[in-house]
DNA sequence: AGGGAAGTGTTATATAATAACATAATGACT
DNA sequence: AGTCATTATGTTATTATATAACACTTCCCT
């Protein structure tokens, strides 16, 4: 999927969740889109500084946080970045792989284990809500 | 496990390792097991000036981490905060379970679904090292 | 005793995130 | 079109989190 379709799902996307993908939105979007894996928000700020003139964190952090809440970013704490979420129609339950040498991150369908891992935590009672998965290790192309 | 054994089997644990849980370091992880769950590290370093008049960021940072380490802390990304591992013996895999409501933290022994986890990374290519898994959601009592 | 390694102290600063309030744009309704 | 509530954005300041860099000490080995 290329970046102009990408934008135009994600406008749907929102659309049909009853919310707008604004200019802003749209522009830090395409922001975070430039790059390959994990972005810092400041790093949005700075690209944003660089083409608007000023721009305060607030700005960013916002968009940010609302393209999260849309579940077309995922917030890498661990890393204090955020990435793109490559498939936000599905919904998605994510296990995010970042490389530790190329920094790439990966995002695959957790669906397989997340039977798995249900049964755990209902085991203890514990009713999950929100995942926050992350693994580093090395990608395919690293560890070859 | 009361604190005083917790800690005479930290002490061993880091000898095991090669390396010390030297006066400070005891020190940090008493003040860490204080806690109920999840402390942050300014909270650590305000009971520390509390008790010693002193201190910096560095030195509970520092000490914090070699906690981690040794595996007898767990870094809480999602909350930039630091939990008591409680079977740091064992060489665990864990799943974190954070109580949106009470706050209340359990970590729980995740082999079971590791193994469906490690076939869904192999079959991308990935080799992972390290974990951070964690969920929120509601606990036992709390959703009860 | 000498000397390297590990640990700690100290100061300053970098990085990340939010609070609080002001202003502007949007859209529903009359 | 006009008014009004809602949502979005701008702006300033501050809080929270974490690390760099260098000095000093302690420990342990020979």
């Amino acid at each position: 999927m290329n970046k102009q379709s990408y934008l135009a799902a994600a406008e749907q996307h929102c659309l049909h969740r009853g919310c707008k993908l604004t200019a802003l939105r749209r522009h830090i979007l395409e922001l975070v889109l430039e790059y390959d894996g994990v972005v810092k928000a400041y790093q949005v700020l700075a690209d944003l500084q660089r083409e608007r003139g000023v721009a305060a964190p607030p700005t960013v952090y916002r968009a940010l946080d609302f393209l999260v809440e849309q579940g077309l970013l995922h917030k890498v704490d661990a890393l204090n970045g955020f990435v793109v979420c490559s498939h936000f129609e599905c919904n998605h339950h994510g296990l995010i792989l970042v490389c530790e040498q190329c920094g790439r991150v990966e995002e695959i369908d957790a669906s397989q284990f997340l039977g798995a891992l249900k049964e755990v935590t209902e085991a203890v009672g514990f009713e999950s809500r929100e995942q926050n998965l992350l693994l580093t290790g090395l990608c395919k192309a690293c560890h070859a």
